[in-house]
DNA sequence: TTGATGTTATAATTGTTCTATAACACAAGA
DNA sequence: TCTTGTGTTATAGAACAATTATAACATCAA
């Protein structure tokens, strides 16, 4: 576990912390069902109070991410087989938003689509 | 102008005010050139302090999307023919962060792709 | 029982947001 | 030129969120 704040402002520290945990499990750095550090070693660790870690962790179980239990500790659930109907409106909704966003900036969406086939797969 | 403030916690209000106007701007209700209500007058209009307003059109300034003149009031900038080299970059990154969002919900980048050309374009 | 876990509660500190008020500099029109 | 309407800057305070600091509690595993 090596999580690196950026220390900028304008991020709340503890989304800073999960969205680092996220990435981490997007590029494989860690696993599905790996056990997390307890709320305490990682704020140890990160030099920052228990409730700041808690509330990151807080935020990945909202998201169905990681399950917490009482004396058991924080470990990262299995990755769902399919999207809720909930998260796909999530998703629908986040591209729209890039989509306006593109098309304010002089990129209407048949040419963000063609950017993002270019250069967005990292393949 | 019509802009109606959803009242809602967790989002600022200068937020809400300059996202409405870029979601008008994207669908049509306001024009390229136009020109916006003072901030003394929005914020009578929309019962909010004139710094609150201002805190919005400075936003939109940064995004290139407004020119404040002093004396002379604050209107729509014409609309950019392609994105500049940083644009390009933050949607990219933009992107990137909805493809690792899709995916830790159990929806690779083939997958997200194929969601967007069924339901995203709404033509 | 012991030790580690997450949970809950209270409080203090700091930064952000929003309001309030006032004055200033610039531009347009009478 | 004078007046009015712009955006700009400054200061102050209230309300809220983020972070820290303590402390105690409930649960689970060894």
């Amino acid at each position: 576990m090596f999580i690196a704040l950026s220390g900028r402002e304008g991020v709340p520290v503890y989304e800073e912390i999960a969205g680092e945990i996220k990435r981490q499990l997007f590029v494989g750095e860690l696993q599905y069902g790996e056990e997390l550090p307890s709320v305490r070693v990682l704020a140890e660790l990160l030099q920052v109070n228990m409730h700041t870690v808690r509330h990151a962790y807080l935020l990945l179980e909202q998201q169905g991410l990681v399950t917490m239990r009482v004396g058991r500790g924080t470990r990262i659930a299995p990755r769902p087989a399919k999207p809720t109907p909930e998260v796909k409106a999530r998703l629908l909704n986040y591209w729209r938003q890039l989509e306006q966003e593109a098309f304010l900036q002089g990129m209407d969406a048949e040419q963000l689509l063609q950017f993002i086939r270019e250069e967005g797969c990292h393949a």
